[in-house]
DNA sequence: GTCCAGGGTGAAA
DNA sequence: TTTCACCCTGGA
């Protein structure tokens, strides 16, 4: 049913930005792909306003369905839209990488988002031995239970378990529950692991039942912007073999810290190509096949 | 319809 | 250090 009070509010954000690559890769689980015909369009939150982002050649139309946000609310979603690799210092040693090269080549709009970490930490650990469609719709479902308003911890345990299985979360659901105890009982606080280096905030969130190194590492380089996290999934970790002659049965954690030490306060963007070259290699699309980027290329070529 | 594997983690061998 | 169960569902 159409909303006949919906409100539009229409801008755009004067800067050049893979969406599709950026949104909808797995940094993040929160927005759906609703493009028609020629319009690429992504629906999704920002700050629990719904919002649809479109791109275009060198911009992002960004249409706002609320009236009910301030004259800071297109910064803040830019500083959410993170920065191109080409605004970062020193970002020059990663084109010197054989392997990342010509993948930056392809997709220089894509991004590293600085996301809602509470959020990001849900979606992650939903994230566990699923599939891209359905953490969506689980990250979907739960922000209509609460009304199109993401819940808050307190509203994760009101909920409880059983509601949380019922909704799909299977065994995640305890981890999910222990994640909003942990910020409530402020034993976590991220706006201090905002603060503090790599290592003591990836300590206090591996307290996390059922957050690993892997989750751990997407939290903080998806929503805490620690550019020198790496984090290692399954595909990562086979283009680290494949690529940088890692023995055929390394440890995830021991790549992560391999990478690490190899592109440091790059290691972010230099694990979202690397994720981007193995996800297009293993559909056989990298060289001359179709894909969907309406990234521009400016500087970086 | 049935079967399998999917961006992991923690606990038990 | 290695193996396994854990929930559930999209896609073959």
């Amino acid at each position: 049913m159409k909303n006949i009070t919906e409100i539009k509010n229409i801008f755009n954000i004067e800067e050049t930005i893979d969406l599709a690559n950026t949104l909808d890769a797995g940094q993040s689980f929160m927005w759906q792909d609703i493009s028609k015909r020629e319009k690429i369009i992504f629906e999704g939150y920002f700050e629990d306003i719904k919002l649809h982002l479109e791109q275009k050649l060198n911009y992002i139309c960004v249409t706002v369905f609320s009236d009910n946000y301030d004259g800071n609310f297109s910064s803040r979603l830019q500083k959410y839209l993170g920065k191109p690799l080409n605004k970062i210092q020193g970002f020059e040693v990663l084109l010197k990488d054989k392997i990342i090269s010509p993948v930056i080549k392809k997709y220089p709009g894509l991004r590293i988002l600085r996301q809602d970490p509470w959020e990001a930490t849900i979606g992650f650990i939903t994230s566990s031995c699923s599939n891209l469609p359905r953490i969506k719709k689980h990250m979907t479902q739960l922000r209509n239970v609460t009304g199109g308003i993401f819940p808050k911890p307190e509203d994760i345990l009101y909920l409880g378990e059983d509601d949380l299985r019922k909704l799909g979360f299977g065994f995640r659901s305890p981890y999910i529950i222990n994640a909003a105890e942990i910020i409530l009982n402020e034993n976590l606080s991220f706006d201090h692991l905002e603060k503090v280096p790599y290592e003591i905030a990836l300590n206090d969130l591996l307290n996390i039942h059922g957050v690993g190194r892997k989750i751990a590492d997407c939290i903080l380089a998806y929503s805490l912007d620690k550019k020198d996290s790496f984090p290692v999934d399954r595909h990562v970790l086979s283009g680290l073999i494949k690529w940088y002659g890692l023995p055929k049965k390394t440890n995830p954690v021991f790549a992560s810290n391999f990478a690490r030490k190899k592109f440091g306060y790059l290691s972010s963007y230099a694990q979202q190509y690397i994720f981007h070259r193995q996800r297009l290699a293993s559909r056989a699309l990298l060289w001359g096949g179709k894909h969907r980027s309406f990234a521009i290329d400016n500087d970086i070529s």
